[in-house]
Order: C-alpha cells, then structure tokens, then sequence
RNA sequence: GGUCCCAUCGUCUAGUGGUUAGGACAUCAGGUUUUCAUCCUGGAAACAGGGGUUCAAUUCCCCUUGGGACUACCA
C-alpha cells in the first residue's frame, strides 16, 4: 500500500517548492492507489507563527490536493501534528539512549560554537567532537543530579559506510565518519526534525518519502536511525530543487516564492500546478501537449521520469500557461452554457484556442451574451475601479472588445479601457498614418463623412450594421479600409494601439463617438 | 574547507550506441488584420571540455571544469 506524506512546518506560508513536493506526493499517492497524508512539523517552538497550519491548509485545498489523511481530517495513525506527539519522540529518543545508539550531551552552546570555529580555522569539517560520549557514568549523574541541561544525540557508528537506493537518484553512499552525531531530542525536550519524521514516518506507516532533494545530505541519518530502532526504512525519492534564475535554491530574495502570491497575483490553479509539475518532470516519449489537468498528470505521473538536475522557475512560461488555462476554461465555460441554451448552437473554432457562438435566435444570442460578459466582469472586477463598474451595460461592450487580452492578462486590464472612460487630449497626427496613406488631408475627408453617416445611423446598437455603415464609407470615398477606419479609431480612442474602430464605436455610443470625431475635427481644422 | 548531488538551445525539456538532435516559452523575420494583440509561416539558437570503451558516441566509463545542496538544540 502506498502512502506518502506532505511535512511541512507551519512557518507562515507555503513555498511553491513546497506545493510542488505536496504535488509529487499526491500524484505518486494517487496514481498507485494509495494514501496521501498531511503532518505539520512544527517541533521548533521559535518559529511558530499563528495560523499557519491553517493557511498551509487551506493553500493545499485551494491546489485541490485533497489528502486523505492529517488535520482535520483524523486517521488511525495520528494526531497529524507533531506538537501533539512529543512524548512518542520522548520515548523513543530514550529507547535509542538505552540501547546504546544515542548518548547525552551536556556541552554549551559557547562550548559547541569555540568547537566549530576552530575547526573552520583549522579547515576541518565542522562535526561534533563527542566530547560528552566519552563522559563517565558518575560525571552523567553527577551532571543529571545538579539539573545541567542536555540533549540526546545520535550515536552514528563511524566505521559504516550507509547505503541507500534513491528511486530518482539510484545508489547513493555515505561514509559513517562524514555523519554528523546529530542531535535528536532538544534540551526543551522537543523532538528536531530527524527524530520525529523517522518516528512518524514509520508509525504512520509512509511507504515513500518524496521530499526536496535539499535533504538528500541527511538522508544516512534517517537510514542509520531506522536500522537502530530495528525498523525498515521507507523508500525514497529526492527531487530537484527549484532555482532562481541565478541557479541558487528559490529563496523569498529574488521574488516571490509564496502560493499565496500566486494565487494574489491571479494564477488558476490549473496553471500554476501544471507549470509546477512540468518543472523536474516530463511524461516523455512523443508527448508534445504540454498542458495538463490534475486528472491527467495523475494518469501520465511516474518516479523515473522525474528529473535529476534543477529547475530554474521561468514565470514567462507560467503566463503562457496561464493564459492557456484561461481560455481553456472560458471556453469549456461558454460551450457548457451556450449549449444550455440552445442544444443547437453553431460553435466554430475561429482560431486556435478561440471560439465563435452563433445562435439563430437573437433572444438567446443576447441571454449568452450577458452569461459571456458576467464571466469576463467576474475575471477582472476586482481590477477594476467603481466608476468603470457603475454602467455595466456599457462595461459589457467595452469588456468583450479586449476579451483576449483578460484572458492573457486581467490584471492589466485597467490600462487597456482606460480611454473608453476620458477624452484624452491627443496629437493630431494621432490621426495620420504614413504606412497607410493617410494624411491630414485624408483624415479629415474621412471623418467627415463618417460623421454625417453616424448622424443619420440610427440603430447603433448593432457591431455589425455599424460595420456595414462605415463600408459604405470606404466605398464612396473610394478610399482603403485603413484610410476610414485608422483615422476613425484614432480619433474615438485617442492611443496608439486599441481595439478595433467598430467595436469601440459600438461601445461608446453614438452620442461618445460623435463627440469625439468632432473634437478630432476641430484639432484638425487647426491645421 | 568537507560530504553529497547534478550537467541537451537564453529557459523548461524530448531523445538515441548510427537522428537533418525534436517540441514549448522567450526572441527575430514575414504574412493576415483598420493599429496593438490574436492567428499563420519561417529563422536563429544546445549535446561544458578532455580522455577512454566501440566500427561508431550527445548517449556507457573515468577525469577536469562548472553549478547546486548540505554542513544548527531550523525544517
């Protein structure tokens, strides 16, 4: 039976490292049938922070990593809280004691801190010097009757060499005399990481630990610490570390590394997991879709295809699967409900990764288009300012006019609409265009006529009969399309780039767009 | 310093004892479009170096170089 397990200390937050550990686990679990379970470690009094379990919590249900088995959510094996557990790790630290596979320590902290400086000096490894192995039973009395503070460390049996099969990294062997005696029970009496996750993990019965590959190093000393309680030791997988562009450990310096800054940010969790997953592991062979549902990550997921080296976190790469997503998800959103409402609606693929909805009834062309529009409303509201907000028929015209944009990118969308709301006042040769012909004398003639077209247009509620109107335009004229329509969306938005002259017309209204082909009138009179 | 891990385009990666070393992001060029974006087409871009083994190595082995992790009464 697989079981694996997500350890994390409630420090407060989670790393996206961290969510990727979590994800291996859950995918390992779930892929083979088992059980993936939540334990947070927080043996370290100092760094507790207030709330953190909770948040850990709720970022690993927000990915969607639903564990079977931890806070909350109680086993047979638990508590799932390591605090909750000290007097197991108590017991057992005291078992090794007894049997002669740890002994007390009664050295300083200045003592240990002079010990390593001067074997930093002396360019020795920095390891303790089992001072206090060699003390004799009277001086641990003597030391236990006055109440000197002490630890238990390990007793590593430095003739051994310490051999393990990693499922990612193969073989890996350690020299006895390189381990650390490493201290397991604390002096305030809690467990260190090295005593509680070897207990736990046996007792919780952890078939397979996936954890960073930051922990490769210490690995021999749970090994060692199996072997001494008499326990067989879990299998286990060391994956590679994400890295900043620079290639050092991701680390909070060189941006962020919290879920939540993730997820504040606007990520779906769909991207931010597939990106993550795709960082240290590859379904292989002729597989060249790179986008992946939690569903089929889980189907496709297997240890020897993780990698060995290092990912450097590329966020381009996360927008490009964001945006993806975005569409993705908009789309199976927009399909689900036109077919709703009309089992024969025509949807057409107009072009990768975009779709058109046509209904032959216009009630229900309008109905989709409001279910359309909320969800665009919805992607970016809270980027929005109220006063935007405040005519939502207009908001819906003005939204569906940058939709590709909010699906690549909600976030800026402020900035993209920002000229449907002021007149901006522009250059006039805004309104010219050298690649397109179209001077100042051009742009007058243009808008002139486009104007007396507008005045006497009189549904100008429709895109399309808008559309047609300014055809017209460029016919009489005889000009190009660019000559009518380049001055004319220079003139209505007043930027360099925008979206196109009809539906910002359409948009604004009539009364708007004649009020700003007036003004862009006059600026050219000007001349 | 010590121990251990790692090494294919800028980045994420596929891949094999014999391949024109493939894809994606980013980038550049061209095209469509009323501008931007989208979309389409195309380009540039990698097996760290040196030794072996072999008829043949990017692939297997060794060394070098480079990078990283660990080296706490943190996890």
């Amino acid at each position: 039976m697989v079981r694996t397990r997500f350890a994390p200390s409630p420090t407060g937050y989670l790393h996206i490292g961290g969510l990727r550990t979590a994800l291996y686990n859950y995918l390992y679990a779930r892929k083979h049938g088992g059980k993936f379970l939540l334990r947070i470690e927080d043996t370290d009094q100092k760094r507790y922070v207030e709330g953190a379990t909770q948040h850990i919590i709720d970022m690993i249900n927000w990915a969607g990593l639903d564990f079977d088995e931890g806070p909350g959510k109680e086993g047979d094996v638990g508590p799932y809280i390591q605090s909750e557990r000290t007097a197991l790790y108590q017991k057992h630290a005291y078992e090794l004691l007894e049997k002669g596979h740890a002994y007390r320590c009664f050295c300083t902290a200045e003592r240990l801190d002079e010990m390593r400086n001067t074997q930093v000096a002396q360019k020795k490894a920095p390891m303790y010097d089992r001072h206090c192995l060699y003390l004799s039973e009277e001086e641990i009395q003597k030391k236990l009757a006055e109440g000197a503070p002490f630890v238990i460390r390990q007793k590593v049996p430095s003739g051994d060499v310490v051999k393990f099969k990693d499922l990612i990294r193969g073989n890996v062997s350690f020299s006895g005399k390189t381990i650390d005696d490493q201290v397991l029970l604390k002096s305030d009496e809690f467990p260190t990481y090295h005593l509680a996750n070897v207990v736990d993990d046996h007792y919780m019965n952890i078939s397979h630990v996936i954890r960073g590959e930051e922990w490769l190093p210490s690995t021999p000393k749970h090994i060692l610490l199996y072997q001494a309680f008499g326990w067989t030791p879990p299998e286990f997988a060391h994956i590679p570390l994400l890295l900043n562009k620079d290639r050092s450990k991701l680390s909070k310096r060189q941006g962020d590394v919290s879920v939540e800054d993730y997820i504040n940010k606007g990520y779906t969790r769909e991207a931010l997991l597939n990106f993550i997953a795709f960082l240290g592991w590859h379904p292989g062979g002729a597989q060249e879709n790179e986008l992946f549902s939690l569903e089929e990550l889980i189907n496709n997921f297997s240890m020897e295809k993780v990698h060995k080296a290092g990912a450097i976190f590329d966020i381009e790469k996360l927008d490009w699967i964001n945006w993806q997503w975005n569409r993705r998800n908009y789309h199976e959103y927009l399909t689900k409900k036109a077919k709703e409402i009309d089992a024969n609606v025509n949807i057409e693929e107009l072009k990768k990764g975009a779709f058109s909805y046509n209904f032959n009834d216009t009630n229900n062309a309008a109905a989709f288009f409001e279910i359309r529009t909320n969800k665009l409303i919805e992607m970016c509201e809270e980027n929005l300012p109220a006063e935007m907000k405040s005519n939502k028929e207009k908001l819906r015209k003005i939204l569906i006019s940058v939709e590709e944009k909010i699906l690549r990118d909600s976030k800026e969308i402020k900035s993209q609409i920002d000229f449907y709301f002021e007149d901006k006042p522009y250059e006039k040769d805004l309104l010219t265009h050298e690649k397109m012909n179209v001077d100042l004398e051009v742009a007058k003639n243009s808008l002139l006529a486009i104007r007396e077209k507008f005045e006497s247009l009189d549904d100008f509620n429709s895109e399309e009969k808008i559309k047609n109107a300014l055809m017209e335009v460029v016919e009489k004229l005889g000009y190009k399309n660019g000559q009518v329509l380049w001055p004319l969306r220079a003139a209505l938005t007043g930027e360099q780039f925008s979206p196109g002259a009809f539906e910002v017309a359409w948009a604004l209204g009539k009364e708007p767009s004649l009020g700003r082909i007036n003004k862009a009138l006059i600026e050219l009179e000007k001349a």
